[in-house]
DNA sequence: CTTGACCCTAGAGTCTACTCTAAGGTTTAA
DNA sequence: TTAAACCTTAGAGTAGACTCTAGGGTCAAG
């Protein structure tokens, strides 16, 4: 299959198939006369286990390990997936915890505002932003 | 005061003060003979201004907005604020709630994997990034 | 034989918000 | 007077993951 087949399949576009390959993740199974690239079903599987993992959050960096463990499973363990998984989970958590207080800042802001058409002269929106120092605990 | 002094009190660091000033978010009040940007107490109070906002989680072209509400409140309404305020609500409830969904299938790996020093043949954190379809929801 | 849909490469551009560098000039304190 | 600690500019670099462009070749249908 060539590469605008693949895309279809994988759900991935063209550019980002030649991406991968120059980031090392995803080659080409052959190459045709005209030097098209050429795919097999087992390239279609990597296209997808890469468009899987970076959907569920995974840098291409961490995608690497994942296809490395996956091309030889004899030579790895389960932990070094399940550590990958787990520091995930931190920076996910993390992350999250972070967007729940800017969004008790926000509704505190937004709460305060009357929204109206009324001159922004008392504007508790913009008042609250001069507040020397607020902490939302 | 001068650059650095503004950075200290502001706790933006001066390449900061500067990109912003590129950017046309705060102009230094003066120059000093000696083409030194020169900054007084008002200034100080919008380096402030920007900083809380952009904890708060606006990005600079919302900040922007805001100063230019800020700098000429009877010329605006408080609807155009509360307008921003909400909007990014929005986005961030997005973010958080794709954030959950990640999560969610981060701990579905994560929980599947016995993660110990046993060989990868059967990890099952590969196998799930190998299924074809998973919806979670 | 031409049109349109493919494919190729190398390399540049995008996004946001900085962050840093090079190569200088100024001020201050000892 | 000299060294440290400031300040200036224009412009390049950083992150991550694409996304696109220019300028060209290839292939199947009508």
């Amino acid at each position: 299959m060539k590469i605008g087949e693949l895309a279809k399949e994988s759900g991935l576009s063209v550019h980002t198939l030649r991406y991968y390959e120059k980031q090392d993740l995803l080659l080409a199974t052959a190459r045709s006369e005209s030097n098209y690239r050429l795919y097999d079903q087992q390239a279609l599987g990597t296209a997808r286990f890469i468009r899987r993992s970076r959907e569920i959050g995974f840098s291409l960096e961490e995608v690497a390990v994942f296809l490395s463990i996956r091309a030889d499973k004899p030579a790895h363990v389960c932990a070094e997936a399940k550590t990958l998984a787990e520091n995930k989970i931190v920076d996910v958590e993390q992350k999250i915890s972070e967007l729940k207080q800017v969004l008790s800042a926000l509704h505190k802001l937004s709460d305060a505002c009357c929204g109206g058409n009324e001159s922004a002269e008392h504007c508790s929106i913009i008042d609250a932003l001069e507040q020397s120092d607020q902490e939302a605990s």
